[in-house]
RNA sequence: CGGGGUGUAGCGCAGUCCGGUUAGCGCAUCUGGUUUGGGACCAGAGGGUCGCAGGUUCGAAUCCCGCCACCCCGACCA
């Protein structure tokens, strides 16, 4: 079975790359470190991008554009941030190609060296908060809720598909407020819909929590993450919501007046979500047949396959079929009838497999014959023949269905891989040959978390925030701790 | 960026150690025919700057030098 892909038992990493590859998401381009994002794979990003594009104006955000290239000076404002983000930087220095006075090919003109370097963004903090000095001189100003849908530039070492790309595509959220208050709100109200996208549309379960000092983003008082189990056992961070506090108002000298007419800085959030939410999706719901995609994200959501010896007996089958694409497309779902005729059935449906299509109807003689049509479900490879006019009912039930039934599944597989870890004997069996979730007592301490890492490549992936208050003791320095945090390898 | 591996037709590979006809094989593609309820078969055809650039040689996929890309393992990170 599946003998086009790696068994994920067997190397998790190679079916993960397999399948990225085989169910034509994305391929590596002549560019090191960057992916060429294929029609289906941008597709989901589409889909990604449009129900989190809903959410982000449902709470009163609206979208802009900020340039791609920040000069450097911007960059060393605010101290952290530039630390945190120096070695990664993708540096532009010259405005100009010339021909090369050797006759052979083009080369830089020495003679357009940039006055100030650019920096290709790996995040806008500082472009935006520039522009939003100019924008800001009162409360009434306030607040201000933008998002930009772009593409960064991080010069990462070592990369993989979707996961970790030099340059990949996000959302960036960027908000200034006149309260400290309204700014944490924003902060949390964020990462909330974030935790609602990752549950209710990639079926995938996280856990709401905060970053300790070391993981949090540069720049940030606080970050807040969203973190999910994939199947091999680490932990991937799937969005996160920083708050800001005024450390970049104070950079960029952003000042406003507030009702009793006294200056004070802008309070500052920022959070995003990128197209390794992608890689979320492959490795937290996928098999050994392929992609398993939700039904809300997939860009298909049915196959209808023809089966037929003959010319006139596919005829009459596309005649059903296509009353039918049309019917359920009406219910509102996408639809494709697979009627190529130069491969058979068994190849075709190994294909919806591959590429994570939720349902596939197939549609046969006997199914002319009786009025039927099979329906198979992708999360469990089930079958059953049901009445051809009961399909849009039964659809309708059945996306809903599966959307649960994969959240479920997710769910389930994180409960059994989390694991309440007291004694640091346990933590080294339970992280060497099992991995997942570690819930055990922290000192709090950022000498500690690195030990720990070192040790074990574990990581505090977050506090959760609905950890019990909790006495015990700190798994590696046996210091006193009050409540659990989350360790695991991650991605 | 360090260690290891790989690069030969769209894809997967053999050939490279030990240089020597016209560089092979499988899949895919195209044509024709037979097929079609779980990855079809037969016959024929097309497709190659052997990763790129130098060098050694009468002769280089093969030997030498440099570079590039990808994969795996580390360090760094979303």
């Amino acid at each position: 079975m599946a003998k086009f892909l790696t068994n994920k038992e067997e190397n998790y990493a190679q079916w993960y790359n397999d399948l990225v590859i085989k169910a034509d998401l994305a391929e590596n381009s002549a560019v090191r470190g960057c992916m060429v994002i294929k029609p289906y794979g941008y597709a989901i990003w589409e889909h990604i991008q449009a129900q989190l594009d809903r959410m982000f104006k449902a709470t009163g955000h609206v979208n802009a554009y900020f340039p791609l290239f920040i000069p450097k000076s911007f960059f060393s404002r605010e101290a952290s941030h530039v630390e945190g983000f120096a070695k990664e930087c993708a540096v532009v220095t010259h405005y100009r190609l010339k021909m090369d006075e050797n006759g052979k090919g083009i080369v830089v003109d020495p003679t357009a060296k940039l006055e100030e370097e650019l920096i290709v963004r790996p995040t806008s903090e500082t472009i935006i908060w520039n522009s939003y000095k100019n924008w800001i001189q009162s409360y009434r100003d306030l607040p201000i809720l933008i998002n930009q849908w772009a593409n960064v530039v991080r010069w990462e070492m070592r990369t993989r598909l979707f996961l970790r790309t030099a340059e990949f595509l996000w959302q960036e959220g960027h908000t200034a407020h006149a309260t400290k208050e309204e700014a944490v709100e924003e902060t949390e109200k964020m990462i909330g819909v974030y935790s609602d996208f990752a549950e209710n549309y990639m079926a995938l379960p996280v856990i709401k929590g905060y970053k300790t000092e070391n993981e949090r983003f540069a720049g940030a008082l606080d970050t807040y993450t969203i973190e999910a189990l994939m199947q091999d056992g680490k932990a991937l961070q799937a969005g996160t919501s920083h708050f800001l506090g005024q450390n970049f108002a104070k950079a960029f000298d952003v000042q406003f007046t507030d009702k009793s007419g006294k200056l004070d800085y802008v309070w500052a959030t920022s959070w995003g979500l990128s197209t390794r939410m992608i890689g979320a999706l492959i490795m937290a719901h996928s098999d050994n047949h392929g992609l398993v995609l939700p039904p809300k994200l997939a860009p298909l959501q049915v196959v209808i396959i023809p089966i037929f010896k003959a010319d006139d007996q596919l005829a009459a089958i596309s005649v059903k079929a296509l009353a039918l694409k049309t019917e359920l497309e009406k219910a509102g779902f996408s639809v494709k009838y697979d009627d190529r005729e130069n491969f058979k059935p068994g190849f075709k449906f190994a294909d919806s497999e591959l590429k994570g299509v939720p349902v596939r109807l197939a549609m046969g003689p006997r199914d002319l014959e009786n009025g039927t049509v099979e329906v198979a479900r992708r999360d469990t490879l089930e079958k059953e023949t049901i009445p051809l006019n009961a399909v849009v009912g039964h659809l309708k039930k059945l996306m809903d269905d599966i959307q649960v039934n994969i959240f479920n599944k997710a769910l389930k597989f994180r409960q059994e891989n989390t694991f309440s870890i007291d004694t640091w004997k346990d933590f080294l069996e339970v992280i060497d040959n099992q991995g997942g979730f570690i819930l055990a007592h922290w000192d709090g301490t950022s000498e500690t978390e690195e030990k720990i890492k070192e040790e074990t490549k574990a990581t505090i992936r977050c506090i959760p925030f609905d950890a019990p208050p909790e006495e015990g003791k700190c798994i590696y320095s046996g210091r006193p701790s009050g409540k659990r945090v989350l360790f695991a390898r991650s991605y």
